[in-house]
DNA sequence: TATGCAAATGATAATCAATATCAATATAGG
DNA sequence: CCTATATTGATATTGATTATCATTTGCATA
């Protein structure tokens, strides 16, 4: 948390960007939900506190906090852009469920090294990629039944 | 491309759905062009040979061809929905090209048969994924030299 | 072949997330 | 303390997609 602060902090400065409380509420309030958050749900918690804040500047933030490495978006697809942390939180892809959209974070670095042979193979250089598994978690699986 | 019309015929009329001829349309267009399009890119297309032809009636019918399980949805995450043939077009994931859009159809068994294993560990039964490898092909990345 | 009814179309409005605009305000360096 | 300029908040706008609805049309049936 503190080093998080550290990080966004270096990063304002470096690019003459400046320190605004607003900032520091969104960064802090993004900081403390460890599960990923949409611009508007995010805009909803942070209201509460500061009422006067504008939605835009919470988009505006969370694209910034991305910029600085502490953030990082999730698309699952269903049209809303979502934010999960990115200090401390390696890369990692997603379960979801389909009919209760419970999401588990998963790794696996077998796929990874195939993903990356895979782009070798096309004479791509791979930056990055998304990965989404989609399907019914156990619960839901029982209820159906 | 006879087999084609004829699923989609049967799928009308299991359906209670009219032939129409925007659909007869829709549908050749779309099976003549081997890539993935947009809606708007369909669109645009058909025009030229019915300008009198709704956009909303391509939306909707592209939508109609997926149900149909004659086309399929692809979402490169940049905000446009595409489809692309279903029909005899094998599942297969996408290696994109971050700076020319250049996108190479991949597959990879090892890597779907590792996806399910994932799923099962923790308790889900996959019915699904998305998988989009984002690099720079070999020819953007000559140019960037 | 004419008829009626539900489906489909086309034009347009509405949505919805996200971004742009812009006047007013606030920050950081000198 | 002042100034240049970044930032904010309110609002308008965008762009893709979907909803609405009056009109038209396919098609099963008489």
């Amino acid at each position: 948390m503190r080093e998080e602060r550290d990080i966004f902090g270096k990063y304002l400065s470096r690019h003459n960007l400046r320190d605004t409380p607003q900032r520091e509420l969104i960064l802090d309030t993004f900081l403390k939900r460890e599960e990923h958050v949409s611009a508007e749900q995010l805009y909803d918690i942070i209201k509460k506190r500061d009422p006067s804040i504008g939605q835009a500047t919470v988009y505006r933030n969370l694209k910034l906090l991305s910029e600085a490495g502490l953030a990082r978006e999730v698309d699952f697809g269903d049209g809303v852009l979502r934010y999960e942390h990115n200090y401390n939180h390696p890369h990692h892809d997603h379960l979801i469920c389909r009919s209760c959209g419970k999401t588990v974070e998963v790794v696996d670095t077998v796929i990874e090294e195939l993903q990356k042979r895979i782009a070798e193979q096309y004479g791509f250089e791979l930056t990055d990629h998304k990965m989404y598994l989609y399907g019914n978690c156990g619960n839901c699986r029982k209820k159906s039944k």
